[in-house]
DNA sequence: CGTCGGCTTGAGGGAAATCAAACGATGTGG
DNA sequence: CCACATCGTTTGATTTCCCTCAAGCCGACG
């Protein structure tokens, strides 16, 4: 797959570099498919762990338990990502990394990966590359999770997948609609509320018929009127930029 | 001052190549010391911006700006830290930077930052540690606007602050204290809350001796106590290294 | 056929938002 | 030197969004 669709927002300077880091990367990590089931976890909390991972297939969460049961999903990985980048800079892991499916992954030791990083300047810039992407989402997350409220951030949460599934062909574009594993539990845990009020909220979007999130899919009967609610929490570049799958508003 | 201190999270075989990286930086960056003065605006929203920055001295912020006025600041940044590593991979800046005080920084050319990105391994780990460090930053937040009430949110920002201040010999340990320019609106702006309720419970800290938060300063009066209430937000490391100032809990 | 995980709905309560206004420093210009 | 404006802080009254608690529902699966 191109990357130029699938890193849309880069420096388009860039794309041939990036390229050649993810292939090299690729390479080294071809040695060690893994696979894990649904439930597993990948890495804990505290764990002192050796690997970073690409993800292949299935999707994934990056994700933090709090000593009275809270929890909270930061960041959800899906086929193509680099999973625990940050890690391979740290003694150990800060938070878990669960399946949220089965997964397929290839294993890159952390350091192969640090070597490559300081001897190959095309794998600096795909991971360098990885890390500001990752933080370019959560800074939206953080926007999202501050300053918008419920309705805001599941038409949020459904148009970044939405989009982020597009670059990686995983939308059925009739409808469009994905499938879309997490429980509303999950939801929840990713976008900072209940699973009751989740739900409640689920239901209003369906019954506004603005999009049906029910039996792992998500169906989207309304982009644009959906790309209207989360408006606010798109940065400049997902505003402007309908051809990105994010907001499909009519030119 | 030596790196050990002011990374206290990274690996530890990796502070020699960071060392390296932060020097090799500052070289290409001495050419071009910057002022600013309080409440510019060092990149805006949209902008094409060429340059990173190294902060010397002073406060700034990452922050967006939402069209009905809502407003988050994302990150604080403080002297050691380099600003806009993110960008120098998008096409325009998805946020602003803006100075909380009067700031001096050294400017770094996009071009050479990449150019030293992928020449130059020791560069290479110092942007990624950056992007890496920004991230658990970043994460922790993410865990406190989901999932934290407001008393554990302006705990944890106080302390978060606390730590990253001793590490740079900001706070004096007397008391111990440290100045603070964020008015109550730009800290309910960061901890997503509203001045009015920034107040109450900022009140509130002050009423059961916690910490006081007042006239652009920050006394801690009992760091334990404190700690305990933002101690869901700490991540395994911080909790475990008090050490690092930032969880004093008694050993 | 029971039970288990996930979904759905109702009722009531609470944390934080909103609206509104006053207070205190600081600065400025007549 | 005092009126006056500005900016940040403080406090009160009211509202609302979301949480908590509780229970019923549905499909899957042993």
């Amino acid at each position: 797959m191109a990357d130029s669709a699938v890193y849309p927002l880069v420096r388009p300077e860039l794309l041939p570099t990036l390229q050649r880091g993810t292939n090299t990367l690729a390479r080294a990590a071809a040695d060690n498919p893994c696979l894990f089931n649904a439930g597993t976890e990948i890495m804990s909390e505290g764990e002192r762990h050796g690997f970073m991972y690409r993800l292949n297939t299935g999707w994934a969460a990056r994700s933090r338990r709090l000593e009275d049961g809270r929890r909270q999903i930061i960041a959800i990985f899906l086929p193509g990502d680099l999973m625990g980048v940050k890690a391979a800079f740290l003694e150990r892991q800060p938070d878990a990394i669960t399946c949220l499916t089965d997964v397929t992954a290839d294993r890159i030791d952390h350091k192969t990966a640090l070597h490559l990083l300081t001897t190959n300047g095309a794998v600096a810039v795909r991971l360098a590359f990885q890390l500001a992407e990752d933080e370019r989402r959560l800074h939206n997350w953080v926007i999202g999770l501050g300053r918008a409220d419920a309705l805001e951030r599941l038409a949020f949460f459904i148009l970044e997948l939405y989009g982020r599934l597009r670059r990686i062909q995983l939308v059925d574009e009739a409808e469009p609609s994905f499938t879309m594993p997490l429980t509303q539990q999950q939801i929840g845990d990713h976008t900072g509320l209940t699973i009751v009020h989740v739900n409640r909220v689920l239901r209003r979007l369906r019954e506004e018929n603005l999009a049906t999130c029910q039996l792992r899919r998500v169906t989207i009967h309304d982009v644009p009127r959906l790309a209207e609610l989360a408006r606010p929490l798109f940065d400049t570049f997902e505003r402007e930029a309908p051809e990105f799958g994010l907001c499909a508003a009519p030119a």
